[in-house]
DNA sequence: CGCCCTTTTGAGGAAGCTCAATTACAGTGG
DNA sequence: CCACTGTAATTGAGCTTCCTCAAAAGGGCG
């Protein structure tokens, strides 16, 4: 039972769901600085999913009583609040679609230009190079393939000219191109 | 832009994204009667997702502005709400994990236990045999196979006593074996 | 240098897809 | 009552995608 939820100011968490995949289970979503991690918590009271950093992180720990205190006094605030739980539920939907209608190239494509977007809204501005917190095992449990397949992806994105993905660090040969494949 | 939102009466209802997959997209939500189809567009204001029914339904149609008159004059109700569009993010990671990390077996056997638990919970009492609204290919769309492998799916789940969909109706011939399969 | 973790590569196999034909079934009109 | 029609379900054959297992190659760090 919780009583607090956390925002996170810096570093890099995924939610995971148990599965009989891999053994910290199915990625389900990511969540990049600046975005709260478990504010359903404060409604919910409890977590169907488990939090893992995949870096040094720095979060913000926001009582429950807290936010009551604020949003009683601040209808506005309270739209705003559940409104960012709505934009995660969103982005749900979207992760259902793609690990459901796409093959793997376009797959592993799409997710990292989500991740290209999501990083550049965090970051402030556009970079054609930035850090990448997932390993290929971890860009496997989100997007439904093994591995070995994500290696094999990787490397024909990379042979497309699309981008290239090494020692934890992602650049953009060609955005555009990428977008088109996913 | 909406106004309103639909609180779904009678009938059956998909939720929907598009893709390239099939002509209707993907299906990432399953709506029964006594639920809100879309309360998320309260906060959000638009949709990002198409409603399909696929019965003669019943809904109601709820103004926002008379939520927003409701919930000034009632904190808890708010947060009734909140909770109910954070039930359905918890479903779409649910539906995430289920897509990305079972095999085809497994997934439309899960697929047909959430099915069988929450037609259970509108109808207010488990019943054995019960109609469904979906059509193989509606099952295919909800569960990133074909709708011709959904048919062989369901045969080997229909010759290993699990469950029987015909005409219609999905009869539960072993229940427990269903759960136990996905 | 040696160790551990991650990535890469290969070969073979299994799961699921595609295409195509057949069957079942309900509705419709003669 | 029976052909005729359109939709949904089933079945088969061949193929593609992705997985599994296993081994090799990097790469960072003690």
């Amino acid at each position: 039972l919780l009583n607090h939820s956390l925002l996170l100011l810096d570093g890099f968490i995924v939610r995971c769901v148990p599965s009989r995949q891999s053994r910290r289970g199915t990625v389900v979503a990511l969540q990049f600085p600046g975005e709260f991690v478990d504010l359903h918590a404060f409604p919910l009271k409890r977590l169907d999913h488990d939090v893992v950093s995949l870096s040094e992180t720095t979060v913000a720990i926001i009582e429950h009583e807290a936010l009551s205190d604020l949003i009683s006094g601040d209808p506005e605030l309270a739209r705003k609040l559940w409104l960012m739980t709505l934009v995660d539920a969103s982005i749900h939907r979207h992760w259902v679609m793609r690990n459901s209608a796409m093959r793997a190239l376009a797959r592993v494509a799409n997710f990292l230009a989500e991740y290209d977007a999501r990083v550049t809204a965090a970051h402030g501005a556009e970079r054609d190079s930035f850090p990448m917190a997932l390993r290929q095992s971890d860009i496997a449990d989100a997007t439904g393939l093994t591995a070995v397949h994500v290696s094999r992806t990787l490397r024909d994105l990379r042979e497309d000219g699309c981008c290239t993905l090494s020692s934890g660090m992602l650049t953009l040969d060609n955005r555009a191109r990428l977008h088109d494949v996913g």
